[in-house]
DNA sequence: ATCCTTTTTTATCATTTGTAAAATTTTTAT
DNA sequence: ATAAAAATTTTACAAATGATAAAAAAGGAT
């Protein structure tokens, strides 16, 4: 997925606006396993995914709880350092080796107040996830596990492909065993 | 609460862009029971709550789930009607006697457009909401029924006072009676 | 190809949550 | 103040999910 195509689903902008921004884009790889970011920090950088899947996890005392998964075109930020300046608390990891786009926040944020036109791409991008979270969060609140799991076979049938199933059921909110009986009673 | 506190709140615009902004923005009430806003519309207005509680709730074929509660300072916005001009979800329910100051969202779009205050100030409103938002699904993700019910009594304790208890059990995800025995454990 | 590790499934039992109905308490209307 | 309606709690039983252990299957490394 090249960037063009990854700014342009957020916001169209000017041309002008978008060299502007491109301008402080580069392009970094790392390899499945690789931890791209920590929790308990403030992350300075934005990453867009040029090409792979990654997930975002929380410590639990003695688990790990997946609350999202990444991939192509999709924005990988620390929520609590974008929007706050604080410590973030999530990690993601790479479930396949991955190829990004990165942008440096401060670098963002500067051209915020300089630039109406990135102003506007930096609003629809928090909108946009914004609909993609409340749509979660509803959607978990009345649904049962066995529905969401088919809901995520039918909207993102990669996804079960390509991501362990210890890791789904996690963000399903479901244990393993739990998601391997609702598999089991589809057979 | 007063619209100068509401707005300062989410990001402090000049003296200038503010007036301008409030120059769109009137005041409005209605008692308790009535619906501000109702799901399959899109909804043309965003309101700011002046004073009262009202709750956000979908209708399920027999049921409704309250997925939200506003009370004062906080901003009642139908999210699909406001970032994708699409139908909302959402109905709103006035729980108490309210008072609100709106805004249509077309006016609001245009100063988007002119005022790059404005701009940002509508980024850091969406930007604020994710934070909130995506903290509620990982919350809910990972603590159980009884955990979440703590947490809500410890950082809104008013809301167990002003709110019937089967409107805090559908937003907590829980049945009535299921609440009514995490209340019983605690006696 | 074989061994070793990791992932997934299965089985059993305990716990939590849901459903339905009744009892109790609180609120509202007259 | 009293009756009616609405909200909350309690009880009993059913269904779903969790915890743990073990077996089976799949994937990687040499």
């Amino acid at each position: 997925m090249n960037i063009d195509k990854i700014i342009d689903a957020i916001f169209e902008l000017p041309v002008e606006s978008k060299n502007t921004l491109k301008e402080s884009i580069t392009e970094v790889a790392y390899p499945k396993g690789h931890i791209l970011l920590k929790a308990d920090k403030i992350e300075p950088t934005i990453y867009f995914i040029k090409k792979g899947i990654v997930r975002a996890y929380i410590d639990q005392s003695d688990n790990e709880i997946t609350f999202w998964f990444g991939k192509e075109g999709e924005t990988i930020i620390s929520m609590k350092s974008y929007v706050d300046n604080q410590n973030g608390y999530e990690n993601i990891e790479l479930l396949e080796d991955c190829e990004f786009y990165k942008l440096n926040k401060n670098d963002l944020q500067k051209l915020f107040e300089k630039d109406i036109n990135i102003a506007n791409f930096g609003r629809r991008f928090a909108e946009k996830e914004l609909i993609k979270t409340e749509e979660r969060l509803i959607h978990r609140q009345f649904k049962t596990a066995s529905e969401r799991y088919n809901s995520l076979l039918k909207d993102s049938p990669d996804l079960i492909q390509r991501v362990q199933l210890g890791h789904i059921a996690s963000y399903l909110g479901i244990t393993q065993v739990s998601l391997s009986r609702i598999r089991a009673a589809i057979r």
